[in-house]
DNA sequence: TCCCCCAATGTTAGTCACTAACATTCTTGT
DNA sequence: ACAAGAATGTTAGTGACTAACATTGGGGGA
């Protein structure tokens, strides 16, 4: 079996049975064996047990976005409509699987300290995107900010309503740190400055 | 020995095992045994090893500043401007322990994932004081925001040149997601609104 | 078609953080 | 001095993760 096939189906079946049983219930080795395969196979896969929930690859687009901001705004403010302009180009994957990992990773608290831990590598790619105009305190302080807001967005996303958008809960917490004009809530960031 | 001795001299010995060898390199056993104790005394007195380093217990002090922030600005706003004054009225540690332990925990990568996650409980309190006068998402993007800034600070102190104050770092971040006026950029947080 | 090669996987034996259950010592108030 | 409770020790275990080495299986070249 090819290493891709192999990796998905151990994602596959040690998502449901965590989604069903709980993540400190289950083992490695018991995700291995119902995979049908060994606990080496997984950890040549995955490198730890929480990378299986909480994979996610960074998207460089968001910083090229930030990067491609115009001067003429504060640090944080960039970072804001950076974001923006990237959630309008990409398409947000806004898979039923993302939802459930989403789902564990909120409801358990050791995976959600992971999840922090895990934005740590976006925040460094913010604050590299914004240190072209700014100072690299004030960048790493915006990117800080930034990721804490949108991690919160997905956080609350996750454990939400199933029909309320992940971009939605984006754009509102976006809102929190640079606020669009009220009267034209959205279609603003990339004309404004 | 009373339990509060032996744990004051197992978090001595322990950082400076660590300072010196390196957090990977060092096992719970051995800091244990250099403290003429179990490994189980250990985790009777720290439930983590990381929390040997990353212990730091909230100050209400902080929550209580923000909760009585006057209402007509921002919940990042009332965040930053809380934070200010809690800044002036309690006296930070600053004590050589400290920064150690800050240094150790940025220097090792799985202990700066831990600094993330033990940043939750007092964002959760921030985010409690601001939401008497905003809206629970608003409240919760800011407080995360806000933690996410000082975060930044505290590890970019721990790191930095020996005689820059704490205090100047947090309020350097906290002027990055709420700018005061550049021409009186300090002593203004109490007046303003 | 055969074979060989190498990628994917298995086996085994460990280390280390952390826990449970129970035994032991030390301290402290009376 | 003497119980009673706090602090610590012992032992045995679980689970995540790693290193070293053995094995298999399928696809490309002869």
């Amino acid at each position: 079996m090819t290493a891709a096939r192999t990796k998905a189906h151990l994602q596959r079946v040690g998502l449901d049975m965590i989604a069903e049983a709980g993540y400190e219930a289950v083992t490695v080795e018991q995700i291995a064996r119902a995979a049908g395969v060994s606990h080496m196979t997984f950890f040549r896969h995955f490198p730890t047990k929480q990378s299986l929930v909480l994979e996610d690859p960074f998207d460089p687009a968001i910083a090229a976005a930030i990067a491609a901001q115009p001067p003429g705004a504060s640090a944080l403010a960039r970072a804001c409509r950076g974001v923006r302009v990237a959630l309008d180009a990409v398409s947000l994957p806004e898979e039923d699987q993302v939802r459930i990992r989403v789902r564990i990773g909120a409801s358990t608290p050791s995976l959600t300290a992971g999840i922090w831990a895990n934005t740590l590598a976006t925040q460094v790619a913010i604050a590299d995107a914004l240190s072209t105009l700014s100072p690299p305190y004030e960048s790493r302080i915006a990117a800080a900010a930034t990721i804490g807001a949108l991690t919160v967005a997905v956080l609350e996303w996750g454990t939400g309503p199933a029909d309320r958008r992940l971009k939605d809960n984006l754009l509102e917490a976006l809102n929190v740190l640079d606020p669009l004009d009220p009267l034209d809530p959205l279609h603003q960031s990339e004309h404004s400055r």
